[in-house]
DNA sequence: TTGTATGCGTTATCAT
DNA sequence: ATGATAACGCATACAA
């Protein structure tokens, strides 16, 4: 591996004034400056990173966490934060915790063992609180995307789940509908619970009877058993007319299982879901969602951490901040028969 | 931050115990092993990953480079990598080049600087080449996914473009389709050609001319204009009665501009391309397409980076995997009216 | 079994 | 303007 001291005995100078060309070149002489530069050049030198942040303390290096790579709100919301990362000189660094709190652990040693400068966390839920307290003990900074936790006080971008529920509640009982079912991710989920409180607000602000065994708590996740979505639909006698679901992944399970089942969406059920599809969601966009600004997630939450990161030290209050959801009607709800 | 001398302090032993309870606890006696783990935990000791492969000459970090992070293709690629990543024990940072041969660069820089163990990279294309000497040049290994590049030697693992060209052409063809028309990605990369090269090969087998102004190289990119798509569509004519499209962006690019023309799809033109859509096709799969094994790409190509990495300095031959493509067909081809 | 000296590649500090 | 030295946190080689 070339080092500045190779380049330093090439360019018949100290090994200080290699480092000062790369960090100070004002510092040098030019003509020394361009002998330098030449030589490093000629000895494809490329500065040793990690040698770097060693004696720097510092990477320049985050850490972006998402419960899903999948998840095209995840992968939006990936390109917003690395292009706030990109636009103030960071790089990235991946994860992918698939809603797993164990996995998610694991990657926490690592944004510990790599020694990264911060990290943006979507949490998988409220079972997140030792890996993030593990974080503060250890002074990373970070922030939370998506989903908060209780008993961390941080920065946090959020969506707004009570409003978005609302919506497409609404919606759907102005289309005429009074049996609405919702299929949700796990209460465990920040977003899941203020999704269920939207719910049950617009159920009586519509004058609709609030009745558990229209709601079911699956998973936000991909790899969830959709068994249990199965079983529900199954055993609900009358079905719902209306289901909203918690997330983008349960409202195409919702549909796939009530096609299965011969039933059809949306004139005999429709079905209305958080998050959008994004670029990908087919050429004939079907389900009517309650549409979260995911790249704005990533984007904006990147730009509290590297705030967070430039006033270190400083005991500035935590920003908790809310992102509306936008209320997108497609082919996937009509009026009950 | 605590180091090896806190814990090596506080337990009455010297830094070098502490690094054998870490490295070799079999070399520690046990009475002085548990005083030193007891020590480390109440420091909450974290190894520093930096100095260590600073010293070590390793990371155990990998690297991931796609051209589009939001293109299911990829994202269930990286889920294959990081999974056989993590089932030997490496870590997996992630980059997206956005189709651009520039911020390619910028990452390979990255790659140089951060000393990672190795890279598996989709290339941008044929423009990837200087990238990719550099990091030949300074000896990073890595692996080639699903493009190749003309002048680089290496380890690749890809998909069966031309069969899978070969399928869709085929099964339009026995539709009865006569007029079929290709809307690929840039020529300078090479998964284009070969399904370009596909495409003739299957017109010929059928009986059927080849007709240059029913071939359009566009851009495999989400970012691409549609626009030279769109231009193209309206100086045909007569209008092919189906379009292959090269990948799966393009696929629904077409489809789209298709219907804001008011045409239909397939009852007007039949359209069918390459790469599935991955778990998020939506409830309701529409285009007909000849799928790669986007995970195995990932898995694969992960093993051959490892198996590189482990046998550093033997001189063994590269591997090129070739990956079948599945045609699967759904409700975007029909025969033509 | 445990400890000492040294080096990994870089930068900060102090000197010249 | 340039250089010598120490330090970042850890592991290897050798010694005790």
């Amino acid at each position: 591996m070339v080092t500045i001291y190779d380049i330093a005995a090439k360019a018949n100078v100290s090994a200080m004034t290699v480092s000062r060309v790369i960090n100070q070149p004002e510092r040098v002489s030019e003509k020394t400056r361009e002998r330098v530069l030449k030589v490093m050049e000629e000895l494809h030198y490329v500065p040793n990173g990690m040698a770097r942040s060693l004696v720097l303390q510092e990477s320049k290096i985050l850490f972006l966490l998402v419960t899903d790579i999948r998840n095209p709100f995840y992968t939006t919301l990936a390109r917003g934060a690395e292009d706030a990362a990109a636009e103030n000189g960071f790089r990235l660094l991946f994860g992918n915790s698939d809603e797993s709190p164990d996995k998610e652990s694991n990657y926490v040693e690592t944004i510990l063992k790599t020694r990264v400068d911060g990290a943006l966390i979507a949490p998988s839920g409220d079972a997140s609180l030792p890996s993030l307290e593990r974080l503060r003990k250890h002074k990373v900074p970070f922030v939370l995307l998506d989903r908060e936790v209780p008993g961390i006080e941080c920065d946090v971008v959020l969506g707004d789940s009570i409003s978005g529920a609302r919506q497409l509640v609404g919606h759907l009982a102005e289309l005429g509908h009074r049996r609405i079912a919702l299929v949700n991710g796990s209460l465990a989920v920040s977003s899941a619970r203020y999704r269920q409180e939207g719910y049950r607000e617009a159920l009586k602000t519509f004058g609709l009877a609030y009745d558990e065994r229209y709601v079911l708590e699956a998973g936000f996740g991909l790899e969830h058993d959709p068994a249990a979505i199965e079983a529900w639909l199954k055993r609900l006698d009358p079905l719902p007319t209306a289901i909203v679901a918690g997330n983008n992944v349960l409202a195409l399970h919702v549909i796939r299982l009530l096609r299965a089942r011969g039933i059809r969406v949306p004139e005999q059920v429709s079905v209305a879901g958080f998050d959008d599809f994004g670029p990908f969601a087919g050429a004939d966009p079907f389900v009517t969602v309650a549409a979260q600004q995911a790249y704005q997630f990533g984007h904006t939450g990147m730009r509290l951490l590297i705030e967070r990161i430039r006033a270190r030290g400083e005991d500035r209050p935590r920003k908790r901040i809310v992102l509306p959801t936008a209320l997108i009607l497609r082919k996937s709800t009509a009026p009950p028969v």
